[in-house]
DNA sequence: TGATTGACCAACT
DNA sequence: CAGTTGGCCAATC
């Protein structure tokens, strides 16, 4: 709104990812300005589940592809469940093909 | 109110 | 190649 924090920044960013994509925590925060501020993605997903809204954060994984902070989820094996949902094929905790999959903000947002 | 942590990333040693 | 440090913002102790 008139100040949208990093926080509410990141929201909207992980909520307007495509079905079927994923992104990286560096990814998102590069696009809001800062790469120092993937450390802030996280604590946005951690505070997700007591958003107002859905926040997708399973469509949302670390530069390298790796599930992490799956166990956030209520399971181990949600995060992948809810991947291969999607289409996405997860082995190992980690996205198959992940550049395939991989949604950049910084390229499909930025305008 | 100050210090620490947090689902990370990149660079340096 | 692996471990450490710096960085960013917000929330918790």
């Amino acid at each position: 709104m008139a100040d949208p924090s990093f926080f509410e920044k990141v929201y909207e960013v992980v909520r307007q990812i495509p079905c079927g994509r994923v992104t990286s925590y560096g990814a998102i925060a590069r696009y809001l300005g800062s790469a120092g501020s993937s450390r802030m993605v996280g604590w946005a997903m951690n505070s997700s589940h007591s958003h107002k809204n859905y926040i997708p954060a399973h469509r949302v994984v670390n530069r390298n592809g790796t599930l992490t902070g799956k166990h956030h989820f209520g399971g181990p094996n949600v995060m992948k469940q809810l991947l291969e949902s999607e289409g996405i094929k997860v082995e190992n905790n980690t996205i198959v093909e992940f550049k395939k999959h991989f949604w950049d903000p910084a390229s499909e947002l930025k305008y």
